[in-house]
DNA sequence: ACAGCTTTGACTTTCATTCTCAACAAGGTC
DNA sequence: GACCTTGTTGAGAATGAAAGTCAAAGCTGT
């Protein structure tokens, strides 16, 4: 079997700043976070820890429009999706008991089996309006 | 105002590999699904054509775990979503009148604007689960 | 302290996607 | 058809996220 992780310094660094913030970070903002705190951490550490987390499922990871994988440390660990600022990454944790019953119907009535998904919604939050607002 | 895209051969052949199939494929499979009907075609130009498709909003678009983008020309230019094989990309396409509202409401309800949302639901067809079994 | 692990980080490598730019082809015009 | 203007192509270089390499450094139990 797998031994438990040991915690390290550094991966407690990563998973401090993680908790941290409300938004969704990518690994290369979570890097520059933890460099302007002070504590130096290799950037390839910092995308393992990230995905040990995700794998124990400690971490939610999204994929922004162009690919980049996007993570967070989300308030429950039980399944749920995200409504995402598109500017700021500000989360909001949704449920969707209907959707969640919805998906599984679908897939299992066209013959798919293991079926899984993938639901987030993306908006401008009300203080990116703001500030675009403003400058504009 | 923008110009008309020209018709060149490389996207005629282009738009026709991705007509002739029914699965979700990626820019370096289009290329090579061309080379191999005798169609040579840059990979570049593979990517730029598939990325003004996909702004026309002809060709649906979707990334995998991992952050690779598919391509798909639909049956319908309508919105909706899609239940795809993670094994081969076959997919079905799939309304869902009540997710739709369910996600336009949730992110409003949050003071979110401009809410978009991303569905997609990956499974095993039945085709791919028999060859697993088969070969298990 | 010692041995036997795991983890780290600077660096290299991979791989999808985009960019550069000179050669080229579409479409319109006469 | 000949010609011009302008969008398009493609080989190769560049980019950028993510994963791999491996020797040095860190834990843990004895
Ligand atoms: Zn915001
Ligand atoms: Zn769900
Ligand atoms: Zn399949
Ligand atoms: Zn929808």
């Amino acid at each position: 079997m797998n031994q438990p992780l040991r915690m390290t310094k550094q991966r407690a660094a990563v998973a401090e700043v993680l908790d941290a913030s409300d938004e969704f970070r990518s690994a290369q903002q979570l890097h520059e976070l933890l460099r302007d705190r002070g504590d130096t951490v290799g950037l390839a550490t910092v995308y393992r820890t990230l995905q040990a987390l995700a794998d124990g499922g400690d971490v939610d990871v999204l994929r922004t429009d162009d690919g980049e994988a996007l993570y967070r440390r989300c308030a429950r660990a039980e399944h749920h999706h995200h409504l995402v600022c598109r500017s700021c990454g500000r989360a909001v944790e949704i449920d969707g008991p209907t959707v969640e019953a919805w998906a599984a119907e679908v897939g299992a009535s066209q013959g798919f089996s293991d079926i899984e998904h993938t639901i987030e919604l993306w908006g401008t939050c009300a203080q990116c309006r703001a500030n675009v607002t403003k400058s504009s």
